[in-house]
RNA sequence: GCCCCUAUCGUCUAGCGGCUAGGACAGGAGAUUCUCAUUCUUCAAACCGGGGUUCGAUUCCCCGUGGGGGCACCA
């Protein structure tokens, strides 16, 4: 066990986004790599935004995703673990009144306008500023020289007094998240880029309080994609919030394997990882100083390589909960043999287990749309109409007992016309599943059965 | 406006003074396959600009420019 203590500090006032999620990741990972601490605490001292639904959505996504927490509020939010609590700032009142105490008995905070404030050392005069468009009060005081761990010395002015606990009692972020990060003993701060500027603040208030200031590490920002526009990714942009991963049932493995690589690399060319090479490989100092900005594609190809790669319980078993989630659900789901047959069937094709209904259609029901344009195209070609009449004339007398036997059977049906299996895959697949994409089509013959590939092919050629 | 961070293919990135500037995703072409997808081969694609330092800069320094963030009684 190292003296490694590290913290992740959301606040519940929103939808868990992949930023917080991807510094959620690098604070675990780290304190993984090390042996150390990965600490939880819930940042919920804005009462007007905060609601229990989002914090639910915290535990759940870290959950899911595999990042658990050492100290906390337990999972299911019933209680929590850790010998530093409580661990939901919205508790600590009496915590953030003994140090606002502490600063005031030592002259390093007064009360303005109802406010408290924290006072810096120094000259103070004051000037006009054009930005806020009004006079401020200014203090002379050297620069906060900063050694981030990612980004080296970073040197900052902070010449302004500033609130600490508002008019309305409640203390504000800077204060109770350097209060938090003394008490629970947090040994290395691993935030976004966006607390840089804050971070000159911060190191102010621990030496108003007399103690050493944690370690810090800025990680890059994830900017939106070239086609969402400029600036950082907010919650509005496709693809920013973890629930809709979870939604359309993307490995979690997948999703931290990607996020992991936006803004930190093994230092070479590897780039699909075990989780366990991750954290063995990850370090703060090869983190990168530049944002980075989020790419979907090579997210889903990330998602599709694991998902070629799952054994097939596993895979049956993420198809199974996408399928109670849909409305057809139940039925695809009664027979557990035959599903568990079509989803092995579907899984070296398909991309995302969302695309798993549309692909899967035509097993589940006779009621299957008939894709207008694959139509055009197959019956444009050929003589179709006859290939059909052909394969109709010779199912029943079919052997059906194994891929290979009906590969064979269509294969001699095609050579005594000089013809080729091609020439009755395509119709024949637009006959029994209405489109031109699927496995293969003396698999689907097998499973779906004698009886109902016959009536598909009549009935398609009866409507043609 | 002020302050801070940052800069290699469209995107994620390797490079840590001398390289045909490498890989991956996306894109193009081809091969394999009963379709589709996978897979394989292959093509195109980058060092922001200007000054220094140096025998030599993608690499180090400075100045621009671009990008990002911050400047609240939000977190």
């Amino acid at each position: 066990m190292s003296n490694v203590r590290v913290r992740f500090a959301p606040s519940p006032t929103g939808f868990f986004h992949i930023g917080s999620a991807r510094t959620a990741l690098f604070n675990w990972l780290y304190a993984r790599h090390t042996g150390g601490t990965f600490i939880l605490r819930v940042e919920d001292t804005d009462q007007a935004r905060n609601s229990e639904q989002f914090l639910k959505l915290i535990y759940d996504s870290l959950t899911w995703l595999g990042m658990d927490w050492d100290e906390g509020p337990s999972p299911d939010g019933s209680g929590e673990r850790g010998a530093y609590g409580p661990y939901r700032q919205s508790q600590r009142g009496a915590v953030y009144e003994k140090y606002k105490q502490q600063l005031l008995a030592g002259g390093r905070a007064y009360e303005k306008d109802g406010a408290v404030w924290f006072k810096l050392l120094g000259d103070r005069y004051t000037v006009f500023d054009d930005h806020r468009k009004k006079e401020v009060e200014k203090v002379k005081t050297a620069p906060v020289v900063i050694e981030d761990l990612i980004r080296g010395r970073v040197a900052r002015q902070e010449d302004e007094d500033f609130v600490i606990f508002r008019s309305d009692g409640n203390p504000v972020f800077h204060f109770v998240n350097v209060v938090d990060d003394i008490e629970m003993k947090i040994s290395h701060v691993i935030r976004g880029e966006d607390h840089l500027s804050n971070t000159s603040k911060h190191v102010r208030l621990y030496e108003g309080f007399g103690v050493p200031a944690p370690l810090f590490a800025h990680i890059p920002l994830i900017l939106k994609s070239p086609e969402m526009g400029q600036g950082k990714m907010s919650k509005r942009d496709k693809g920013a919030l973890i629930e809709e991963y979870q939604q359309r049932h993307f490995l979690p493995e997948a999703l931290v394997n990607y996020l992991s690589l936006l803004g930190w690399n093994p230092g070479d060319d590897r780039e699909k990882m075990l989780i366990a090479d991750i954290i063995k490989l990850f370090d703060l100092p090869a983190v990168n100083q530049s944002n980075a900005k989020f790419d979907g594609k090579k997210l889903a190809n990330m998602n599709m390589t694991y998902l070629l790669e799952q054994p097939a319980d596993r895979f049956v078993g993420l198809a199974r909960n996408y399928f109670k989630a849909q409305p057809n659900g139940a039925a695809v789901l009664a027979d557990e043999a035959w599903f568990r047959e079509v989803m092995l069937l579907a899984q070296p094709k398909i991309k995302s287990v969302d695309e798993l209904g549309a692909y899967t259609v035509y097993f589940f029901t006779e009621d299957f749309p008939i894709d207008a344009k694959v139509k055009d195209k197959v019956m444009a070609k050929g003589d179709p109409k006859s290939r059909l009449a052909e394969l109709i004339a010779a199912v029943p007398g079919m052997d059906f007992s194994s891929d290979a036997a009906i590969e064979a059977a269509i294969k001699t049906l095609a050579e005594g016309r000089g013809l080729g299996f091609g020439d009755y895959q395509a119709v024949a697949r637009l006959a029994i599943t209405g489109t031109n994409a699927g496995p293969s089509i003396t698999a689907i013959f097998r499973v779906l059965g004698r009886e109902r590939i016959l009536a598909r092919l009549q009935r398609f050629l009866g409507a043609a």
